[in-house]
DNA sequence: CCAAGAACGTTCGGTACCGAACGATCACCT
DNA sequence: AGGTGATCGTTCGGTACCGAACGTTCTTGG
């Protein structure tokens, strides 16, 4: 199915259009130009609608409530785990986290037996928190996959698996 | 890949299998819940990957370089569509488009006949770098859908494109 | 034991990125 | 015309985010 036979136009993003159109005839892999584009374009689309229409009346960021998320997931954990689980940068976390300090969303104790180490859990202001405010997120991703129906949810959510191991392999 | 049967958990993610562990018994939306938070751990990832693996190499920003990839495609346009297209505050434009022009990738002509508008374009060093760094680019983009067939790649970005549709929906 | 190195989180310099406020320019309208 | 409001891009203050350098604490070999 490739140029010559193309996949309904109208449905595509003028963007893709564009793509077609300035370079199409070149030897490019347009399948994965445009997986992977749209990846990144939904990511950016989805995040900032979150943020301006749900975290900024908590006066939480998207890094913030990704890190309160996690730790409502996986419970108090050390902070080289939690910084990949959230797919930070660990000298980015200590600053993130010191902010959540100050909201009094988390608390950060000392190691017992190794003080090297951190732990971070959810205070219970936090606690409290994402148990509001994840309900309500979750809705905006129900609205978010609208017009997909529950298998297309599924592959949805294991094509991008597919490419999340591609993509994480061998990362420090 | 060989194993492309239905849905085994086996195949989850360590964190879509904490989710389910921590807060599965509650009334909320799994689904989307997959779908959209592996959107952006894909996203993540993806730039991740390419910043450290490609950009580095050239001296450019995931910002950067979407900026001078869109104006490949899109040719000389104005500031405001560029920053949309770019899923970029025009404010960040701004800064981004002069650290460019330092670099000599890009210039900023004014409108003929308006005053307000500032027309941007490639020059020709930047030209160069985009014709050269786009097609290592893609290669990247192709091995992060390694494993998907190219029926799958075609649903991944329609997929996608529904959930950005669904997203951008009303944005400033 | 203890020196050498590994493993932690923090600090630091720099860029990206946002939203709001701003100044300049243009369009409209009576 | 000329003043009012809309429309540009830029500026500004603040946070996020990265990679590298750093100090501290644990571990390991001799």
């Amino acid at each position: 199915m490739a140029e010559s036979s193309p996949i309904e136009q109208a449905e595509l993003l003028a963007q893709e259009k564009a793509v077609q159109a300035a370079i199409g005839d070149r030897p490019l892999d347009f399948l994965s130009l445009n997986a992977v584009s749209n990846i990144y374009r939904a990511a950016a689309a989805v995040r900032r609608r979150a943020e301006r229409d749900l975290l900024s009346d908590y006066g939480i960021t998207w890094g913030g409530f990704t890190i309160l998320w996690v730790l409502w997931v996986w419970g108090e954990m050390e902070a080289a785990p939690l910084a990949a689980e959230c797919n930070l940068a660990k000298g980015t976390l200590t600053g993130m986290l010191t902010t959540l300090e100050k909201q009094e969303l988390v608390r950060r104790t000392q190691h017992p037996g190794d003080k090297r180490r951190v732990l971070v859990a959810l205070t219970e202001v936090g606690h409290n928190c994402i148990e509001e405010l994840y309900p309500r997120f979750n809705r905006q991703e129900t609205a978010f996959t609208a017009g997909l129906d529950d298998d297309e949810k599924v592959d949805l959510a294991r094509l991008l698996r597919r490419v999340i191991t591609n993509a994480e392999l061998s990362e420090s």
